[in-house]
DNA sequence: ACGAATGTTCCGAAATACGGAACGCCCGAC
DNA sequence: GTCGGGCGTTCCGTATTTCGGAACATTCGT
């Protein structure tokens, strides 16, 4: 049905990355279930197109940087990255609390950016991790703004993490309704119990919401009222990064016109 | 020889990246010239690996961010960028100039950190970007203490790109030498003309120069006196990020054990 | 309503990838 | 010292897979 060399290649990328980037031909052989006479083989084509090398002393092949290279590409080309930085720090500054920046990915989203809180306690999070979309608060920040399909997708994976985990559709349908009415999303230990989060959506210059920019850290630190209190904050740091994207806050509740035909107008108005 | 299939996977998905990952198949069929029913296997095959999406509504594909995805985990994996992130914001206030933390990769920077200075003049770099490594500080700083092997062969690739390039084999073998007595690399307008630089190299647990973090700016405001005087905040930065890596520095200027075999330890010694 | 793009499907032909077996090598055990 | 088992590498006949032209379905702009 497919190209099966390019995805066993493929497969083998991933393996090599969860083993730290290092491995021998025998131990891919093994964890992939293929002849080694076949690993070699596409080991060495990986060698050919720059994305793995071969230590000549110890015979083992490592991943080169190639694959990094081409995906800072990916998120560079918009230019969210390199805007965004110096309002990440900026708010980092203001709560040092860990900063996010977040983009949606099928249901899930994923950290384009962390900025640490200098705080004792630390985040579980990585540049380029995951989390479920509806579980987080930049995650619902953006999903509020999907179309109605993306939201299905999100409603159909419901699934309860914490006790706090919304798993009824019809509250999160609610929530997000909300979130377009306030423009500020919560996490209430949603993901990881005791970890809370505030987070608003950024808007690119056509106006569609292409990310989202939140603070999160403890529940211990970051009460209820402190989140309330930080909202202002961290709402007015995504409306600077959606300026310096190009976007212009439309002056009157006037309906902006839809840039994609394919994709629904959203369920409620968005603002 | 090798695997084509793969080869022209990888090559595929190169050409969309360029494309600024989202392009259609008649598009990239006639960019690799392959026949179009080629090019939309191999799509589908990324679409089913999860490296594409497909737009229903235009038939256009795009790469996700699987691909960021993979590379973060190679570039975190260290843990390099998020200890060395805190010291490098310090460095960035402290100066106001640009902060790059690189590695090296075949003769090449590669830039795994950049903070941008908040000052009107902006650099020309990007996160993932590449540079000659004789030609820019980080660079330096790192092909001092790389193997007999990594400086060959950055001297067979001596060429000039400004009038201050080195191109003499015997200027940068001499350049090195005094770097890695002095402990800090300096780049003059080497790689982009009025671009200057001052870096240090970052040591692992082992004790092996694994990255460098420099500050760099035009050479109107980083002049030679205020590249001298900002050199030992650069090599505190370093050496912080070095402590944080988990290296114990020397007490006294004793050998230190080599840790690879095959590498010859440095032509002179390292500090 | 037309034509020229697009993306998609099909299927016979043959180029391509496969993988078992044998090789050379290095290291640790006996 | 010698043997054994591990490693990465090479070879080559087999047959699975990929190939790519042509025909199709759709969308768009004219």
């Amino acid at each position: 049905m497919s190209n099966k060399t390019l995805l066993k290649g493929l497969r083998l990328i991933e393996s090599l990355v969860q083993m730290n980037g290092q491995c021998g031909v025998s131990e891919l052989s093994r964890e992939l279930r293929l002849p080694k006479s076949n690993v070699h083989r596409v080991l060495e084509t990986l060698v050919e197109g720059g994305y793995a090398r071969n230590d000549p002393a110890t015979g083992r092949y490592s991943l080169t940087l190639r694959l990094w290279e081409l995906g800072s590409c990916l998120v560079s080309r918009v230019e969210l990255r390199p805007v965004a930085a110096p309002h990440l720090r900026a708010l980092a500054r203001g709560f040092d609390e860990t900063v996010h920046l977040s983009v949606l990915d099928d249901g899930e989203v994923i950290y384009l950016d962390i900025i640490e809180a200098e705080q004792p306690v630390r985040a579980y999070t990585r540049v380029g991790g995951r989390a479920p979309a509806s579980c987080v608060a930049t995650g619902k920040a953006l999903l509020a703004f999907q179309g109605t399909d993306a939201i299905a997708r999100a409603i159909a994976r419901l699934e309860p993490h914490t006790a706090t985990t919304i798993v009824e559709p019809d509250r999160l349908v609610a929530e997000l309704e909300r979130i377009r009415r306030d423009g500020i999303a919560f996490n209430h230990g949603e993901w990881r119990a005791s970890v809370c989060g505030v987070a608003a959506p950024i808007r690119d210059s056509a106006g569609t919401v292409v990310a989202a920019v939140g603070i999160s850290g403890p529940s211990s630190r970051l009460t209820p009222e402190r989140m309330i209190a930080s909202a202002a904050t961290v709402m007015a740091t995504a409306r600077a990064i959606s300026h310096d994207l190009g976007y212009i806050e439309p002056p009157a509740p006037a309906a902006r016109p839809p840039q994609r035909r394919d994709r629904p107008v959203s369920v409620a108005v968005p603002r």
